[in-house]
DNA sequence: GTCTAAAATGCAAACGTGTCGCATTAAGAA
DNA sequence: TTCTTAATGCGACACGTTTGCATTTTAGAC
């Protein structure tokens, strides 16, 4: 199972699975959304699961060191994270309701080779993400 | 010119034309890249034009509101902006010295309403920067 | 030039996200 | 069970940004 498979990977490694660790992966795993620091807080108080927060800022980091996550920029001054094994995809963030849904669009594939040949610049990576009006909210404006 | 038709549009609408904002616009549109607060700080103090940095904090979103400077989204945990009156374009940011430079490539034009179709989520806008090596940079490090 | 209302500023304190050092706790191998 | 050290909690800190409030400055009216 996918959260088995990572946690015994860090295992391998010489890490501990920790019950922070072990939520904090399971929380990642069944997220249809990335996650902030702050909203992994909150997760885990609603659980009443005491953890102390400079706990979740190093496990995300730590997570993130090894793969597991990837950062997210999804809305100023707040660092998102979800699941570094899904697909490249992007986001369609609602300015109404805050929700967050997945796009599998990215930009075109020969744009990386056309920016290098142009400008000698060589892109590693590129964060794009779409911000408007979800259906739900079009709907209950109307 | 350009600066003083910002400056008197902004008289037109109530507002008084201070050293300090005068200041801020000049610096934008001499520069070619986008500016952070502490970027501006950086140059009112290079000057010797002493100003708090929460009046340019204030000048900033007193500019995004007033249409004449719009967000960019550059570095985690810090808000740069830029002109309104450029075209869309987007940055080429060089992870090893920093540079910024820009690009008209955008994603597909089609996409937007490609995603509407779709999802029924209504683009408003969208923020895409690419990461990696600038030119100067892969010669340098050859 | 002088007066005046309110826009703009400076200052200090507060905020929110994220980091750090250090003592304590707990995972997991022996 | 013991032991090493990874992980945690705690408090203080760092940084970008915001806010309240007293003071200064702009610019229109006189």
């Amino acid at each position: 199972m996918n959260i088995n498979s990572a946690l015994s990977s860090l295992r391998n490694k010489g890490y501990r699975i920790t019950k922070v660790r072990k939520e904090i992966v399971r929380i990642f795993s069944k997220s249809s959304v990335p996650l902030s620091a702050k909203q992994i807080e909150k997760i885990f108080s609603k659980k009443k699961f005491a953890v102390n927060k400079a706990t979740i800022y190093r496990e995300l980091q730590f997570l993130l060191q090894n793969n597991y996550l990837i950062k997210v920029y999804l809305h100023p001054n707040e660092i998102s994270y979800e699941s570094a094994k899904l697909e490249h995809h992007h986001h369609l963030v609602c300015n109404d309701c805050g929700s967050v849904d997945d796009t599998s669009n990215c930009v075109d594939g020969k744009l990386e080779n056309y920016i290098y040949k142009e400008k000698g610049f060589k892109i590693e990576k590129h964060i794009l993400e779409f911000y408007g009006t979800c259906a739900q909210c079009a709907k209950n404006i109307k």
